[in-house]
DNA sequence: GCCAACGTTGGC
DNA sequence: GCCAACGTTGGC
């Protein structure tokens, strides 16, 4: 199993959008190595949900419920589906991520412009404990 | 609101 | 195939 990241802008897509829908296609990527990632995922993967520009922080998990398909808008590119499965309780901001020598590495500090990305394992459980997890997604 | 980073487009 | 111009993303 694989863990990623998935960036959204508030405005666009915020997190309480997805948990009140459940699943969602995540559509709309038009960047080949974002694409490629996307490509790779698999059903029952983990991700999460980065809310991007304002406040920029990780809201919650999702996971990956369908494997990817392409857009009919555009066949060069695609989407995977995605449930909101956990809300964080206590939001990791990226300032905090960034303060976290654990995290040091991570792309989404070296490739700021990428919307999808993968998550190291030790990184994604590391993020999960300061998340402080809760399951009930649609309180 | 500004600006750096970077991907894409198009002229040559 | 190179590269300048331009548009978009996203942190601050």
């Amino acid at each position: 199993m694989k863990f990623w990241l998935f960036k959204s802008e508030p405005e666009t897509w915020s997190w309480k959008d997805h948990c009140a829908v459940g699943v969602e296609p995540w559509d709309g990527v038009r960047n080949y190595q974002a694409r490629n990632f996307m490509k790779e995922m698999s059903i029952g993967d983990l991700g999460f949900f980065y809310q991007s520009v304002k406040n920029p922080q990780i809201k919650g998990v999702v996971k990956i419920v369908k494997t990817y398909y392409p857009d009919p808008k555009d066949t060069r590119f695609g989407m995977v589906d995605l449930e909101a499965i956990e809300t964080f309780l206590n939001p990791v901001t990226l300032k905090e991520m960034k303060k976290d020598s654990f995290l040091e590495n991570l792309l989404l500090f070296r490739q700021s412009r990428l919307s999808v990305m993968p998550i190291p394992t030790n990184c994604w459980k590391h993020i999960v404990q300061l998340g402080n997890v809760d399951t009930n997604v649609k309180k």
